[in-house]
DNA sequence: CCGCACAGGTGATTCCCGTTTAGTGTTCCG
DNA sequence: CGGAACACTAAACGGGAATCACCTGTGCGG
């Protein structure tokens, strides 16, 4: 049987022989994006960096906004599979949310721009329908979250309010904490351990009973 | 064809109708921007609002930025004012700070474009530094707010951290929760007001003794 | 009444940006 | 060999912010 094949090869530009081209341009926009953020990362910037023309990104890529929303993608994965880590341990729930919680600051800190990319959006970026697929990924992430939320509610330890709005508080709670501290650096904020520990012990003590 | 006649006549506005030009400006500029945020609001398309041409916008301001951040300014300077009253109320240290936080949710959801402006930045809108002005005013909404925070503390009813670190906790956590609701309004929120008041009675029940 | 400085305004232009169009050369298959 | 498919490109388009070189009424000193 002759099994049609697609060759798909042949680089034109022999720069990359190792990675395919879409690789490289991910590569490329992935250094950028982490460097300068969403507006510093031109189609024309990153087309330079892997050596082409800026038009050959539309080969790979729908739009710009596919480039960053693949990033950012890989990223949230990461946020998504520590979250079902940790959702597996065979230890206390309210541990678990803690660490949820704990790993998901961390998670920000350490990658601000897809961080803001995502949790941040509709600040001009990109049109609420783009980021759906991607959002979809964050949504993941606070499934695994609720449902430990859910264990410790179904324990009757949850001192106020419904499983939902417990979880979102706690949730969006780390959001302002977080994306604070990435977009305003220079603000003159107590030491991050502090605040992160405050931020989740307090609130921790006051929607768990313990 | 016809010929290209030129009514260079003065289609100037009258002067004196009342406005300024520059307020006029602001005015138009104030519409598109509560209802197309940073980036709805071109230059052109306040210009076309005012009915005058793109250039003239550089005869009262410096830059597109100088515009929007001065209509925040006002925003800011109205939470500024709500924040002295509710500190100099006669009561409790606790529901002042209670209040302070309720009404700086408040005015976010109602303000969200100038909010996002303010305290969303560095998201790709304004460069950091034009931002320091009306940013100084926020910094003085939390200066207002600190201080009651200060309060509670010399009364010893601060359960933990310290004053910055409570206060900063208080107010990132309320950012948090605004932030989210204005730009993910899609998500499955629970009603607004329980998780305003979750959030809130939580986070003050985890840090201080009553 | 004249000349003139000038604030306030203009259309054209510059330089980016994302995206589109109309190709160009190379490879592969029939 | 012919042509389709591919990977890519240069040029251009439209729309952004900002700047430029010019106007043009207005009012004032003489």
């Amino acid at each position: 049987m002759t099994v049609l094949k697609k060759p798909q090869r042949s680089a034109r530009k022999p720069k990359g022989d190792g990675h395919t081209r879409r690789g490289e341009i991910l590569e490329a926009a992935q250094r950028i994006f982490v460097a300068e953020g969403y507006q510093g990362s031109t189609i024309r910037k990153i087309a330079d960096e892997v050596g082409v023309s800026s038009t050959a990104l539309y080969m790979h890529f729908k739009d710009k906004d596919e480039i960053l929303l693949e990033i950012s993608d890989g990223a949230i994965n990461r946020l998504l599979a520590i979250n079902s880590e940790i959702s597996a341990r065979p230890i206390d729930a309210v541990s678990r949310v803690r660490m949820m919680l704990d790993a998901y600051m961390e998670f920000a800190l350490s990658n601000p721009n897809a961080y803001q990319l995502v949790f941040c959006g509709n600040t001009g970026m990109i049109s609420e329908d783009k980021v759906q697929a991607t959002q979809d990924l964050g949504e993941a992430c606070f499934q695994k979250f609720i449902a430990v939320v859910r264990e410790i509610s179904s324990t009757g330890r949850l001192r106020m309010g419904s499983v939902e709005s417990a979880a979102q508080a706690l949730w969006t709670a780390c959001h302002g904490l977080v994306s604070l501290l990435i977009t305003k650096p220079d603000f003159d904020w107590a030491p991050t351990d502090e605040l992160r520990a405050v931020l989740l012990d307090g609130l921790l003590h006051g929607l768990v009973v313990d």
